[in-house]
DNA sequence: GTCCCGAACA
DNA sequence: TGTTCGGGAC
């Protein structure tokens, strides 16, 4: 490829959604610093441990911080390496995951396969770049990055709504998927992707979440920042979401629940346990709930058993 | 009501 | 590209 090509190409993928004279080093020099200097003691943070990494950041996906905390210490305690969770019953990692409230209960059947396929097609040991980590189930490029940041510093720059949010504040990164993801990375310093993307999400989890508090957390990027100097803070949309009460994710969550601490169950009995307005022969009745049940197999989450004249089901 | 260190599936 | 997936804290 000549000069002119690679300029070429250099154009045609778009210019730096950074602002044109930003000094990188000194910004980067800077977040850096503000995190070493003082930052949320998570226990995931005291660790290298890729399986124990990986868990942190499933955990995280949707659920805030402070709660993950003692799931993690309890899930690190109950199956201690990728083996024993690779050797698990899958009925036990969904009921220890709605135990903790942690939610999303896919993600504990992705974070048993992904053990699964760590053990069997990587004997144990799991892989370094995010491109490989990111054939696991349930590990997508976000989760693939932090892995490989935080387990081996070998990721690229992690975008998430945080990241987002502070670029898009600071340097007026425009609200665009693309933009974001070269904006991220050419903050991130080479080679540093530990240090740098816990300090960047630590920044928008602290410093500038929707609520700013620039001058209470020190924000290290006041005198770069064009929120700070124009004073909107507004931030890119975030989709809002359903409301949860009422929903079918809300009676999914009561059956798997139920299901964990009751072995097995028969229909009428479950339906009756998850809404006190069911009846066999209802709206809300049996059809409906075997709609649920029916989904939350296809989910590989629930076994459901045909019988002569009763139908049960039970953690899978 | 709103938000929270996303990913799979259609 | 849009929809679905939990639940606690505020």
């Amino acid at each position: 490829m000549t000069d002119v090509d690679a300029a070429d190409a250099a154009d045609s993928a778009g210019d730096s959604p950074l602002p044109p004279d930003l000094d990188l080093d000194a910004v980067r020099e800077a977040l850096i610093e503000w995190y070493e200097a003082d930052h949320r003691p998570f226990p995931w943070r005291q660790t290298d441990d890729a399986y124990e990494i990986h868990v942190s950041e499933v955990m995280s996906q949707q659920t805030q911080l402070d709660r993950v905390v003692s799931a993690w210490e309890d899930f690190r305690e109950r199956w201690p390496t990728v083996e024993d969770l690779a050797d698990a019953d899958r009925s036990d990692v969904v009921a220890f995951w709605t135990d903790h409230s942690l939610g999303y209960n896919n993600r504990a059947k992705y974070l048993h396969e992904a053990a699964g396929q760590v053990v069997d097609d990587y004997g144990g040991e799991y892989p370094e770049t995010p491109d490989e980590l990111e054939e696991l189930m349930g590990v997508g490029p976000y989760t693939a990055n932090a892995v490989a940041s935080f387990a081996f510093n070998t990721g690229n720059a992690v975008v998430d709504t945080n990241v987002e949010r502070v670029t898009y504040r600071a340097f007026d990164v425009p609200d665009d998927d693309d933009a974001f993801e070269a904006g991220a990375q050419e903050l991130m310093p080479e080679g540093k992707s530990r240090v740098w993307n816990n300090a960047i999400m630590e920044l928008g989890g602290v410093a500038c979440g929707k609520k700013p508090r620039c001058d209470e957390a020190s924000c290290p990027w006041r005198e770069w920042c064009h929120a700070y100097q124009t004073g909107d803070f507004t931030a890119p949309d975030v989709p809002t979401q359903p409301s949860f009460e009422g929903s079918r994710r809300q009676f999914r969550g009561r059956i798997v629940r139920l299901l964990g601490e009751h072995d097995e169950m028969d229909l009428d009995t479950l339906g009756h346990r998850i809404r006190v307005d069911y009846t066999p022969d209802g709206e809300h009745g049996q059809e409906w709930l075997r709609g649920l049940l029916s989904d939350l197999a296809d989910d590989g989450l629930v076994q459901i058993k045909e019988r002569k004249e009763q139908t049960t089901a039970r953690l899978q």
